[in-house]
DNA sequence: AATTAGCACTCTATAAGATGCAGTGCTAAC
DNA sequence: GTTAGCACTGCATCTTATAGAGTGCTAATT
């Protein structure tokens, strides 16, 4: 995809560029990098350099006169190639073990809690999903009577997450038959997953259909999707940290302000590029620049996230900043609490 | 407490002032008002009233030529005394049926759809606090067997609510134990409220605590706070609509968006105001103008609540907005929404 | 006695220059 | 291939000028 092929000193020069950028938010030219960093270069061999490394899309002008500000390409070729990684600093660390206690929490407020951590240790925006239950196998089904005419259905699947679900039935249903049919469930669905049994459910149930249980089973089929659907994402999803990122630089007039705010808000345009990636390799690190989201609300800012698990089910966490954004410090953040989060739960007997 | 006397006159200046400045935002002259309405006085006249209106601290300056400005006293006085009562139109009633189906949602996700609605037809942020469980009437507990050492209480409450909590037990439970347990908690607790259960707890059940019920009985008293304790509020509170709220001009600069920024981001602030004045007639609506909040970060806003009703608990909505609000419609909006919740969820079977 | 016209004064917002600065691109010299 | 030199560009910032809205006070008017 990327088969630029640069000369040493190009990369260099590439690297100084977008390294001075992403701190100072300025323009870079030539004359600063020749003095920063003693290159043994004069500024006007610089700016051959810098021009063509404009030439190559890697770089470029905001105004004739301006220094040269890094492209969505530039960016790309700085992670891929030319950055190093970073390690979390040891107050970084502190901060997170004194923060994070998995187990103290509940899933909801445990990825708020993970979501404020990634944030101020980044200072930019975080935002984690709720586990996907799509994956997650089913243990096993139990139905609780509520009223007379309600039931709550209690899923655990084998993470030990637990998934409840409130039915109205218009009729009375007896003890005995509700037991039935809960036995009926458990034999033919238990140890599928959420989106097999979507798939199946009435072809696996269907002999039970012409039996006393009748009434009740059609309650199941029609509020199948309610019960083993998949959790409206961006529902769950939480995002946070605007706190943070506000303080950028690049948010400092009314229109990007608001763009944040709808960023945050309307999460569906950060849910769906979180989701769109799905078929590269799902382990890894993932990082969106820009433009590569294919969004144009998305292209003045970057994502990086990474998959977390919690036994058969799993979410997305990541950050979201201006494509200046520190990459190597942040990707390590990413991996160290999508990690940190991962190993807990599962040690977490939830 | 306001016991301040205006002539007729002085009134209807007071009243003109402040609905232009609601309109436009900008400080209001004197022969502005006396062209815009034919009052039959002179820009000189006015001055005068203006004046005398200023000493009475219900109108302010920002500089000494500008126009004159409301003070939090002034809002204060228009909201008893000014102001007549607004009605939402046709397209606010439409918009709002449309839009909200209580009965389609589950209770968290009905909150968030209702403060959207709340937002877009006052144009400020919308506020709204899951039903607090205080006053919730225990109808009856459930224990379910999650697995050989998890056990899922269930707790019904008077309204339909239902109430989950996950206990993790150090020890194989028979299930006949869990059910002498079962039975034993109802005999106890069913038909008091979580306050009460709360404050005699273990007493109701301390002599079940010399049994064989021993064991599971420890978890209970352990666990009793996270059981029938109030749901943390502010965790559960949804505030939404930053982005009609950030289009007002008072939101121009960075300083004031940045505050914004914060009342979403840590709701405590909103939440404490909230709650802070319940001791006023809970059914009323409440209006809070400014530095009446008596906290530094509101001194900008303003707050209008109102409390809705889900059977045996109740929750608060409301809107949160620059004092320059139009007060009249939308108490009329915040009044209108409360109402419908109560009906729509009282209709509801829960 | 209440109202109004008139006027000097104040503060702000906006536009227009003026100036400096950082940086480029090009050419010619090294 | 590298660098010095120079003309040029666009922006940011500061200053200054100007217009406008509004006040407060006093004296005239009703």
């Amino acid at each position: 995809m990327n088969n630029i092929e640069l000369t040493d000193r190009e990369k260099s020069i590439l690297r100084h560029v977008i390294r001075q950028f992403i701190v100072t938010a300025n323009p870079v030219g030539s004359r600063n990098i020749s003095k920063r960093y003693n290159i043994g270069l004069s500024p006007a061999s610089i700016r051959n350099i810098m021009a063509d490394l404009e030439d190559l899309g890697l770089l470029g002008h905001p105004h004739t006169s301006a220094g040269r500000v890094p492209t969505d390409r530039g960016y790309r070729f700085y992670v891929d190639s030319l950055m190093e990684p970073a390690k979390l600093n040891k107050k970084e660390l502190d901060y997170i073990t004194a923060n994070l206690e998995p187990d103290t929490y509940e899933t909801e407020n445990l990825l708020k809690i993970t979501s404020a951590i990634l944030s101020t240790i980044t200072n930019q925006l975080a935002c984690i999903t709720y586990p996907k239950f799509d994956n997650a196998l089913l243990n096993k089904i139990q139905l609780v009577r509520l009223s007379s005419q309600r039931i709550m259905v209690v899923l655990t699947i084998q993470s030990g997450l637990v998934k409840t679900i409130t039915l109205e039935i218009n009729a009375e249903i007896e003890d005995d038959k509700l037991m039935g049919v809960e036995q009926l469930l458990n034999e033919r669905l238990a140890g599928l997953n959420f989106q097999e049994i979507r798939k199946t459910f009435s072809e696996r149930i269907k002999d039970g259909f012409n039996t006393e249980y009748k009434p009740v089973m059609r309650v199941f089929i029609d509020s199948m999707d309610k019960i083993f659907d998949d959790i409206k994402i961006n529902e769950k999803t939480v995002i946070s940290g605007a706190k943070n990122i506000i303080k950028h630089p690049e948010f400092g007039d009314h229109e990007h302000f608001q763009s944040v705010i709808e960023l945050i808000e309307d999460k569906d345009v950060i849910v769906h590029i979180m989701e769109k990636n799905k078929d590269i390799s799902s382990k890894d690190v993932s990082i969106i620049i820009g433009g590569e989201s294919e969004d144009e609300k998305f292209s003045d800012y970057s994502l990086i996230t990474k998959e977390y698990n919690i036994g058969d089910i799993n979410g997305k966490l990541g950050v979201i900043g201006p494509k200046r954004m520190e990459y190597g410090k942040i990707i390590a953040a990413v991996v160290y609490i999508a990690e940190l989060l991962t190993i807990e739960l599962k040690n977490q007997k939830l």
